[in-house]
DNA sequence: TGGGCCCTCATGCTCAGATT
DNA sequence: AATCTGAGCATGAGGGCCCA
């Protein structure tokens, strides 16, 4: 089939040639969402399931130290050395699961890199490198994902050396591995630092000569091995659950995650999706189980999860009455004039009940925000003002249609105005919007009850099950 | 029982926000 | 301004289901 020209894109009249408009979050709800999130579970983020990683991170971290104690890798603090180890090992479990696809199916599960690694693979063991491998790597590899909470924990420090930590969680794998030794500077030649040493040495030649092993290289599986994603030691698991234990929050939601109760709303939410897990977990299993009278930890989760419902409850109802705003100007061929909206047959009961929910909503909401001062723990992580604009929009929106609409489109205008990014509907006489923004759906938007923003309940669980709490593994149709 | 189609979800990239 | 980081989102691989 060839390509007409009549199919090229063209510029039209409506074809700005400035920058587009930001495509995401035109409310600007994001922000508060995490970092609401953040309290319940410190240092995780939505790209974390494999605790395993963590570990890899500590081990990544000691082979960069060795290659740069070594000399031989370029000084750049022992990024790259950290990134060449990395893919090593990536292709390393990939090879195992490529042989042994039933002993190894869980392994690369979620594991970043994974499907390049093998295409690499089938494609003639090309070697990995910069232009085959993950994009950004350093943050979007198996280590950068976990990098936040990797430091949060102590594991590597800010410029991702070796930490406290790190070196306990190291001790505990190399038990567990029969690798003892790992941490030792002398020529010991225990197991754990010959292990060190060879892959110290493999990754500098592969940076330094651009060495690629033949798949029959032993030290393929001896790489994978003990490090693979799916297979957590006893000791290791004890101070891995430690360390995240060490946050008092942190550790009471864990703990709380764990109650059967709890797992069994998890998996009973499965169906409705990621964020139908954050809710119903949340205010169904933990908010109900919190002693908020004796234990202050508590009451810092109760007022954050309570928090974080208001607030999804009116970040989901005003971005609601956005799309309502966009569903209407697609349907007028991309332009309107404001009364349109509030006179729309269709639109109608959808702003009606926008405006409804918004007034209890919006109490809510101001109501647990006068009570963040009061709670450290949310104050320090949650600044009262973006908080209070949104409820401000709430209550001003609840008031009635035309005030929704104008509340919506000016918090959207001032929310573009702060990212430097032109306003997906240009207001004015009449309303026009912007090209290849439409919402073409049959029926208009209707209110949903959904999470817009993450919390981070299935990426713990994850972590859980990983950790050996039954009833959580990932599903993978065997039996 | 086999083939094909459709749907789901993991994966990797892009873009926005934060930080220096 | 440049760099770093994180979530959103497009894409495509793979699994399941349906029909012949």
């Amino acid at each position: 089939m060839s390509l007409q020209a009549r199919y090229l894109p063209r510029a039209t009249p409506l074809d700005p040639a400035e920058d587009p408009p930001g495509s995401i979050d035109p409310l600007g709800t994001l922000g508060p969402a995490e970092r609401i999130a953040e309290v319940l579970f410190p240092g995780f983020t939505a790209r974390m399931w494999r605790p395993r990683l963590l570990t890899f991170a500590a081990v990544a971290s000691l082979v960069a130290e060795r290659v740069r104690a070594s000399g031989i890798g370029p000084e750049d603090g022992g990024l790259a050395a950290r990134l060449g180890f990395e893919r090593l090992f990536v292709s390393a479990v990939v090879r195992q699961q490529m042989r042994e696809p039933d002993k190894w199916r869980r392994a690369t599960r979620r594991l970043p890199g994974s499907s390049l690694a093998r295409r690499a693979l089938r494609s003639g063991d090309v070697p990995l490198g910069r232009n085959n491998f993950l994009k950004g790597q350093a943050i979007n590899g198996p280590f950068g994902v976990l990098a936040r909470l990797a430091r949060h924990l102590g594991i590597v420090d800010e410029d991702n050396r070796l930490g406290r930590s790190g070196e306990e969680l190291l001790l505990a794998w190399s038990t567990d591995e029969q690798l003892p030794g790992l941490l030792d500077e002398d020529n010991s030649g225990a197991p754990g630092k010959q292990w060190v040493d060879r892959f110290s040495r493999e990754t500098a030649a592969h940076l330094a000569k651009g060495q690629w092993r033949s798949p029959g290289w032993s030290g393929w599986r001896e790489l994978a091995e003990p490090l693979r994603p799916d297979h957590i030691g006893r000791q290791e698991g004890r101070v891995l659950r430690q360390l995240l234990d060490r946050d008092p929050i942190r550790a009471r939601c864990l703990e709380l995650l764990c109650a059967p109760q709890a797992v069994a709303v998890y998996r009973a939410a499965g169906d409705g999706g990621r964020s139908e897990q954050d809710r119903k977990v949340l205010l169904e299993a933990v908010l109900p189980a919190l002693s908020v009278n004796e234990r202050e930890e508590d009451r810092v989760i109760d007022l954050t999860i309570r928090l974080a419902d208001a607030y999804e409850r009116v970040a989901s109802l005003l971005e609601t009455a956005f799309n309502s705003l966009l569903w209407g100007l697609t349907r007028r061929g991309g332009q309107a004039r404001p009364v349109e909206f509030e006179a729309d047959k269709q639109l109608q009961p959808v702003f009606k009940s926008v405006c409804r929910q918004l007034a209890g909503a919006g109490q809510a909401l101001r109501n647990l925000i006068d009570r963040i001062p009061a709670v450290p723990q949310v104050g320090d992580l949650n600044p009262i003002e973006p908080l209070d604009a949104i409820a401000f929009h709430a209550q001003t929106g609840a008031e009635n249609p035309a005030r929704l609409i104008e509340t919506v489109i000016t918090r959207h205008r001032d929310v573009q105005v702060s990212k430097g990014k032109g306003m997906w509907i240009e207001p004015g006489d009449r309303w026009t919007l912007m090209p290849s923004l439409g919402l073409a759906s049959d029926g208009p938007p209707q209110p949903k009850v959904t999470y817009l923003h993450t919390f981070r309940v299935p990426n713990a669980y994850s972590f859980l099950g990983e950790l050996g709490l039954s009833g959580v593994e990932v599903p993978d149709g065997e039996t």
